[in-house]
DNA sequence: CACCATGTTCCTTG
DNA sequence: CCAAGGAACATGGT
């Protein structure tokens, strides 16, 4: 479940859950979501630190930890990939098929289970300094978000999801973005006018907002076993109400009504991924 | 069986 | 060194 708005609501779902927990023990499942670090460093640091906070920075959860060892506390950095999930469950739950990662605390456990293993949990924190400004943050002005645009002839949508430029946009609300900012996706991120550049950053805001409050006000039931939308998780998806009535503007919507003209939705293929726009408010221009 | 999938990283080519 | 394109990673849903 992971573009910027779904990892915000994790960690505000798991901060007040998390914090005050004590680590008795760390079961690595799968060796490979912990990469580069060790398992053996991985459990020696854990075993007997404390969770002091939850935090994101792009489409990471930033754990806060003091550790037993240390002075000074320690971050402990997770990626959901693409289909990670993270949540508490009671001692003596059967644990899911693609767990990976299982924290053990006095009373219940924290579980990673993650069935692509595309997903992360490191001491690592390098990465984070190569990531982009936050999109909800002050650094990121039109300004700053021009200059970016300006550096590459390639297409905007694809830079949208180049986590430098900007941190936490990923393919679905790359789409919706451009849409609301009725850009085309194909239009070359450098030839944007200042007015357009604008123009998508406050789209790409009002976007990611947007997603944060409605994943914020949904029911959702992150340990169900059911997948919910893959995106953020309901608990019950009742047939009378759809799940989500405004969900996505153009994402999957192939051939479905434009919201706003009515003309189908176009789905394209940019590098390797799917881009939904609408020919018809979103014109091409000088394209990639 | 075919194709698609919310993400990143590595390799190749220019 | 940089930019761009594509495959790879591993698994499940439709």
């Amino acid at each position: 479940m992971p573009e910027l708005p779904e990892v915000e609501v994790l960690a505000r779902h798991l901060r007040p859950l998390l914090r005050g927990k004590v680590v008795l023990a760390a079961d690595i499942r799968r060796e490979r979501l912990i990469r580069p670090t060790s398992v053996a460093e991985f459990k020696r640091v854990l075993a007997g630190s404390r969770f002091i906070d939850v935090t994101r920075r792009g489409k990471n959860l930033i754990f806060k930890l003091r550790t037993p060892t240390r002075r000074e506390p320690c971050l402990l950095v997770g990626h959901l990939g693409m289909t990670g999930r993270m949540y508490l469950l009671p001692l003596q739950t059967p644990l899911p098929k693609h767990t990976s990662v299982v924290l053990r605390f006095q009373r219940d456990q924290f579980v990673f289970e993650d069935p692509r293993t595309f997903g992360r949990l490191t001491f690592e924190t390098n990465g984070l300094n190569d990531l982009g400004p936050e999109p909800l943050g002050q650094e990121f002005t039109a300004v700053n978000f021009g200059r970016q645009l300006a550096r590459s002839s390639q297409a905007v949508k694809v830079k949208l999801l180049d986590q430098t430029v900007v941190a936490g946009v990923g393919n679905i609300y790359a789409s919706e973005a451009l849409f609301r900012a009725r850009i085309s996706p194909s239009r070359r991120s450098d030839q944007l006018s200042a007015q357009e550049v604008k123009r998508l950053r406050a789209a790409v805001r009002k976007t990611l907002s947007r997603a944060i409050k409605f994943g914020s006000k949904a029911q959702l039931d992150y340990a169900g076993s059911k997948n919910g939308d893959r995106l953020f998780y309901f608990g019950q998806a009742p047939e009378a109400s759809p799940v989500a009535p405004e969900r996505f503007l153009v994402y999957d919507r192939a051939g479905k009504p434009c919201v706003d003209c009515g003309r189908p939705i176009r789905r394209i293929v940019q590098a390797a991924r799917s881009t939904f726009f609408c020919p018809a408010c979103q014109p091409s221009g000088k394209s990639v």
